[in-house]
DNA sequence: GATAGGAAAGGACATATGTCCTAAAAATCA
DNA sequence: TGATTTTTAGGACATATGTCCTTTCCTATC
């Protein structure tokens, strides 16, 4: 099967085939990335919008002092590059493979030229980035507000969940306590004393650096209904 | 002077005439708003677009436990209700006057009539909408990575930088500390044990509640480049 | 001007979180 | 298999921040 076919299936599989005007639509291209591949970098210059079609991908970004904090995970479909692109900016944040992953990509010259007025694509920004908005929001203030307790519980919980959704199996879920320390904001050390105190609690399992959820019921309970989103 | 021309005067001093189609721009009206009056609310069923042009706001959000978090304060040109508008949903955060303030209105049902596609105000949604999510995605990083300490050195910096811009004269840089707090996200006791610090530093003076910036460039070293945005 | 009421500042203590280091466990390699 | 290295877990202590309460200072009022 051709690039382009590929293209035009995942286009009518998320139902974006009018997003793109005709012109555009035959210079998308497909870039594969490996798991753990780099996708951007935080400060490059920004030259594609890309559209995630398949795989999980993470956003991070590094501070100045080197600390790393995760700002999310995602799976298709996804935009990366829009803010950049309306902005003119360059990249904010690294965005990374966690598994294999396919994106479709587009030049901004490209859309410049023939879809800057395009009503269907500029819809479709605004949806995904109006999402974008409220999610970053919301954890925005979430931690603001909740110590990192609540904040594990949650964030768990979210991710449990959506691992459920895809066929995973028994992996089911697992979440590596490395990430959600640096998702949740927080160290490595201090999730491990909260981790010693769901373990307690029976609310979780543990095993080599991951975790997985055992009473959903329980984690809800310390939560709220403060859940991720 | 009738209020459609003020509504025109306003639109070309910002220069967002071609933002509205013709058959919207009739239907756009002026709401005045006194100091401290509440123009939308958490929670509440959103019906308009609004265009703050005229005066100053502050936006926030109060959680189940009633702690507030001021989330920013707003000068013209400002649009709230964006993000409502494009996803269907009710208001987020509140909004409140915190001078006399001026907005343009149009209703959702308007917009979703005669604007769906139109363009200009997509392209210019789409601007204000980037803007915002920058923003909010560096308090974001910021608030998790950095202490108070360099938090409320970053935010009297960024204050007291735009106050200059306007003329108001001698108040110039004063900062109430109770919206410090709130906006920082932390309590107004811990913000009091900061001030002590930078009192003792000589980088600010207090005043019954507020807060004034003496020395820039000691508030630069401690903030590091972070400052607000 | 004296006084009551309310806002602002600060003291004392508890809790949350970070840093640095050590112990335990697993993975790697000879 | 045993030794070495790497990764993960946890201990000890320091710092950051929250809560509650007391004190201090302003301001309005008579």
């Amino acid at each position: 099967m051709k690039n382009l076919e590929i293209i035009n299936t995942y286009l009518r599989k998320y139902k974006i085939e009018s997003v793109f005007p005709e012109e555009v639509q035959h210079l998308l291209s497909l870039d594969n990335f490996a798991e753990g591949e780099v996708i951007c970098s935080q400060g490059q210059l920004a030259k594609n919008l890309y559209i995630l079609v398949e795989g999980k991908i993470k956003v991070y970004t590094t501070s100045a002092e080197g600390r790393t904090l995760i700002l999310s995970f995602k799976n298709p479909v996804e935009i990366i590059g829009d803010i950049e692109y309306i902005r003119g900016i360059d990249i904010i944040n690294t965005v990374e493979a966690v598994s294999a992953v396919s994106m479709i990509s587009v030049p901004y010259a490209v859309l410049k030229k023939y879809a800057k007025d395009h009503a269907p694509l500029l819809n479709f920004l605004l949806d995904i980035i109006t999402e974008k908005f409220q999610l970053k929001n919301s954890s925005l203030t979430f931690n603001l507000f909740y110590p990192v307790e609540v904040r594990l519980a949650s964030y768990l919980l979210s991710v449990s969940s959506q691992e459920m959704e895809s066929p995973d199996g028994e992996k089911g879920s697992m979440v590596h306590i490395r990430d959600a320390a640096n998702l949740i904001g927080t160290s490595y050390r201090h999730v491990n004393r909260v981790i010693q105190k769901f373990l307690a609690d029976g609310l979780i399992e543990r095993q080599r650096g991951s975790i997985y959820v055992k009473s959903r019921e329980g984690l809800k309970r310390l939560a709220g209904d403060n859940i991720y989103e």
